[in-house]
DNA sequence: TATTGTTATACTCTATAACTATA
DNA sequence: TATAGTTATAGAGTATAACAATA
């Protein structure tokens, strides 16, 4: 009885699904609002600049970071040593990023941006926020640095 | 110049990399922010009850949607058919999910979950809200709820 | 002996597309 | 002809672990 209510009631259903089991879960609301944030991103700067958004992230990160090391950007982004490794390839690869020898410890790389990745990543920063704003319309600008403050505090319950 | 007085700050910090670049971009809050949900997820629930995130998310929908397609699922997580048929299938061997054919429309199938999956979700779930409660401790829980409403309202702006 | 970074390898998750069976 | 779901295959991204070089 209750299965045939509910089987018209899907049949039906255009809009989202019901979720207030899911409702006070940061960590599924995160996962759907990521859908909507990941597609501004491919749209305004990852297709467009031939991006993947953790390469854009690691290019941000040594533009706001000179002279970081690999070992720094994988902990910053919880991901392994032999990751880092490859995005930062490619980045090497396509003159975005440069390595350079520490001069203290010569295990130790310096990572810098190239004059061209700051061109790139000034831009891409640039469309990206533009993005945001103009896709994101169901938020207000202020509803947007509440909800990038609170998703600070979250990011620093880190382990 | 610049550069000198940088690998000096970088060889000596501990704390959180420079993000002033990213500060304002929602796409990459988000990202860090869901480091720190992700370990809770699999601490709380993923290890201990041998669950992949989407597949919580799949069975905790198919609780709160029963008889809901396949179809449906892959729009709401953003995944393609081919993707939800495996999902669905591994909750099914498991046998926390059950498929039913349509009587109406024999191409299509309504899901249920079974007890087992009833009792599985409702427990993960518990554990779950319990596990960011604990672990996300930088939150208030004002500022969770006006968290999760911002991320709702994100997730509005899909398409 | 511990640490930085690289490489090799396997695994997970996802996307594409061809397929079936229904409509 | 279009749609729901399945299957097969390839690709992207990640993790594990062995390795070289340096401390």
């Amino acid at each position: 009885m209750a299965r045939k209510k509910d089987e018209g009631k899907d049949a039906t259903a255009e809009g989202r699904m019901d979720e207030a089991m899911l409702h006070d879960l940061v960590g599924y609301q995160l996962a759907q609002a990521q859908i909507a944030t990941l597609a501004v991103f491919y749209g305004s700067v990852g297709r467009p600049l031939e991006l993947r958004h953790v390469e854009y992230t690691v290019l941000a990160l040594i533009k706001e970071n000179p002279a970081c090391t690999p070992a720094r950007l994988a902990k910053e982004l919880a991901v392994t040593a032999g990751n880092i490794t490859m995005w930062v390839d490619r980045l090497v690869e396509r003159e975005l990023v440069r390595r350079e020898a520490s001069e203290s410890d010569r295990r130790v790389q310096h990572l810098y941006v190239t004059a061209k990745g700051e061109t790139l990543v000034t831009a891409a920063t640039r469309q990206l926020l533009d993005g945001e704003r103009k896709r994101l319309i169901a938020l207000s600008p202020a509803e947007r640095a509440i909800l990038v403050e609170l998703l600070h505090k979250v990011a620093t319950c880190r382990d």
